[in-house]
DNA sequence: ACAATTATACGAACTTTTTCGTAGATGCAA
DNA sequence: TTGCATCTACGAAAAAGTTCGTATAATTGT
């Protein structure tokens, strides 16, 4: 049971994440923007239907443009992606991940308060 | 100069960043353990050779068993894959990864430690 | 010296992922 | 109605990544 999308299906879900319930179109206007050349229209409807037989995404035929939402959680796919990272890439240690996470990108004090409080959280247990 | 190691590409240089210099049977033998079916020798030295080619790893010739040695940095590497999951995944958020990392993986309270005075240490500055 | 083992090189088969062209159906506007 | 835009379905080409067989050279042990 273990959900492991591709990279261009990774993004579909992440825009499906943000935005609820999409059409191909809308998918692929916002995919669009961020790149370079243009993603042609049918390539993402592709990429759709596969995610769509692969059980990623569920989506409403019952009009002729369907409506397609994300199947699968973006935190249970993140944590795979993490786990997979900690266990290769460093070697087990989730706080290696978290230090070199936080070492580069400048986050906000607010962002980095929430951490703190999240790991205060965390040890009362 | 964005590095973009594949999957195996990412396994071989975790072993090369963890053992320093090895041999291809080295890599071979790290990446048949923790498998099921065996990695097939030339397969693994098939991999190598491209990860030469592209700038990876760098190698001794000097002797017939060629000895390998990781190009890119850990944490250089590392920092990209993070960076472009924050951007694709978490919205931009490294807190949100942050704490989607810690919230699984039961870190071991020297981990959690580790990671405050991290913390603290980010926000002097 | 010879056979067995172990190395690299390299091409090609194979798999997976991504992209696209084309066909046919539906809706819409003049 | 007729033509144009838009949708799905589908197959197959193209690209990317992975695996492996074979040739050949060097090394080792007997």
């Amino acid at each position: 049971m273990k959900v492991k999308p591709t990279n261009s299906e990774l993004e579909i879900l992440t825009i499906l994440w943000k935005k609820g319930e999409c059409t191909v179109r809308d998918v692929n206007e916002e995919l669009s923007e961020g790149k370079e050349g243009e993603v042609g229209y049918t390539t993402t409807l592709k990429l759709m239907q596969i995610m769509h037989e692969k059980g990623l995404v569920e989506r409403d035929t019952s009009s002729r443009t369907h409506v397609y939402k994300a199947l699968v959680s973006q935190s249970k796919t993140s944590q795979n992606l993490l786990d997979t990272m900690i266990d290769t890439v460093f070697n087990g240690s989730a706080a290696q991940l978290v230090m070199q996470a936080l070492s580069n990108k400048k986050s906000s004090r607010e962002e980095i308060e929430m951490i703190k409080k999240y790991i205060d959280e965390l040890e009362k247990k």
